[in-house]
DNA sequence: CTGAAAGCGCTAACAG
DNA sequence: CTGTTAGCGCTTTCAG
């Protein structure tokens, strides 16, 4: 491969006839330096001219940053979730002339994970966690090491660390005050946290149920994970009971999914007979027959202010260490 | 920000009683340079006793070269298709020591075209678009400036240039040929490609339809957009028809949802009374009811075979400019 | 087989 | 207000 030949700031300079120097200085405008404006004109022009662009891999080496951070994320990733957080981190890191590094790096070891290597060997200088869950014990590691990150998770709880939270308790209780408005007062959970109060998602149903005074029936919960195993799970809570719950929260849109295509399936009608809502956001949550309800998290605006965070960590400007997003209850048709 | 020093060369140097081009040698395994068996044990212990990790910024000066590509996409983009495409690209990129760039970039000025940008300022080395379409002027431009590139689309049919060519012409067969076995003849489609031959599906559809000597009735197509007004353009088809096509290929995942929703609502059998496919891939295909049939493209095989042609192109080894993939008929319950 | 030295393009003291 | 200069960490002739 024959490389363009790259236009440097002594092209400018000479140019312009002025110093290299005096190109960095009107190009970076650097506080504190008095040009003349004419010259500073002159500089304008001889870039424009040639049509200059700084090499960046010159200028991260003599900074010793690289104006990129890393996402980290990894393929099992909720899609939607995923293009709309990274839309919002990107509407706040590229204006400030940051780039954006994947990384689908897995937890291994801490000195071998992608994105430490990435940090040490000067490619970013912060990292996104991304709808992945660091072990505290791998974020007290990067700590260690200065290097700047910030979690997105629904489920990350660690304190002391850089983090978007994110507060669902409003949403679910208007979901429940909804279903209460129509008289819905069994209400069942499906989903893989039953039980597991460090799951938020359920960890929320359960304690917002509590104090709404709803009765709680572990009959008409039932573990089962947002995979295909979901289906035979929601087959036999339907088969073994005689008595149905009022209303179904799912802990995913795709085990909503799934429910809502049992019930088409097996002719229980939405929400006449079985009220449906869903935790989560899903590009296909309004194109279900019945559209499903849902609980729906901010999405892009977690991205951005945790790119926000992260550009303030990174550049030693003080920054909140947790922010709090809440999330919505988004009614359609299944409940 | 206080930066973790990094540990150079030079450092490595020191530690082995070598000088830093030997440790430049060894850890390279520069072609035609041979060391001592114990220099070299000797600068490998050194380098992993200091953790030693090369700085990219500085090589990337030296080289030339970033080691990193840019993925251009928007974020109109299919998510699945997305995620499942970059990971075909991961999976070349990352093992041959790129990493990965993310360009939300929108097409105006060749020149201030942000993946230009990042190539003109050796951010990047090369370029695959994935699921856009450069214009065939733009990539003229690219190839004009040297800059590697190759596109990923569904659309891009330009020749001459770098890119992934997809056959669905047998996959729209083996689909056409599954309806006419039970007895279906007259097939419709949705979509906005309509009377479009520029567009692939529309004309792949069309083209087999007249192969396989079925009738082709426009009053049976509908233009539609993969989007909310899809949804009155399909209740009004059927509000205005007294007689049905007997199945329906819809253009895109989201039209066949849009229409499966549709006729959930208005109580159509699928596939008994009207047989659902559609082009494109899903995570949710197989959670509606009844699961929709679809016509898919390989995608992490795209993703792949594009990146293997980019690194090829970057490292100025022999390729081909077109990968010919073909698509599948999945089979599932809508058809 | 290995080392000395130059230089990639940039920024930032420091001089003037 | 602007130029000179040093040096970031790396690779690569060129000598030895």
């Amino acid at each position: 491969m024959e490389k363009y030949r790259h236009v440097s700031s002594k092209d400018v300079a000479r140019e312009a006839g002025v110093s290299q120097a005096t190109v960095s200085y009107v190009l970076n405008d650097v506080p504190g330096i008095k040009i003349k404006p004419e010259t500073r004109q002159a500089v304008l022009e001889a870039a424009k001219k040639l049509n200059y662009l700084p090499n960046l891999s010159a200028r991260s080496m003599r900074l010793k940053k690289s104006m990129s951070i890393a996402v980290v994320s990894d393929k099992n990733v909720s899609n939607y979730g995923f293009i709309k957080i990274l839309e919002g981190i990107k509407d706040v890191m590229i204006p400030r002339d940051y780039s954006i590094t994947f990384s689908f790096s897995k937890f291994q070891d801490n000195e071998t994970a992608q994105h430490v290597q990435y940090f040490l060997s000067n490619r970013i200088d912060g990292i996104i966690f991304l709808l992945v869950n660091p072990s505290k014990e791998h974020c007290q590691y990067l700590a260690s090491k200065h290097i700047p990150f910030v979690v997105i998770s629904h489920q990350f709880q660690e304190d002391g660390f850089h983090r978007i939270k994110n507060d669902m308790e409003s949403a679910v209780r208007e979901a429940l005050t909804d279903l209460r408005s129509k008289g819905r007062e069994t209400i069942g959970f499906f989903g893989n946290g039953i039980g597991n109060f460090a799951d938020r998602r359920y960890a929320t149903f359960h304690k917002t149920m509590e104090e709404m005074n709803f009765r709680l029936d572990p009959a008409q919960m039932v573990k089962m994970s947002d995979s295909e195993e979901a289906e035979s799970a929601i087959a036999q809570f339907f088969n073994n009971r005689s008595s149905l719950p009022d209303a179904i929260i799912c802990e995913a849109p795709g085990i909503g999914f799934r429910l809502l295509r049992y019930l088409a399936k097996t002719g229980i009608r939405v929400p006449e007979t079985l009220s449906v809502t869903a935790f989560g956001t899903s590009k296909f949550s309004p194109l279900t027959y019945p559209a499903l309800s849902a609980i729906e998290s901010p999405l892009y605006q977690m991205g951005y202010s945790a790119a926000e965070m992260l550009f303030n960590i990174m550049n030693g400007k003080p920054t909140d260490n947790l922010v709090v997003l809440k999330w919505q209850y988004v009614k359609r048709e299944s409940s």
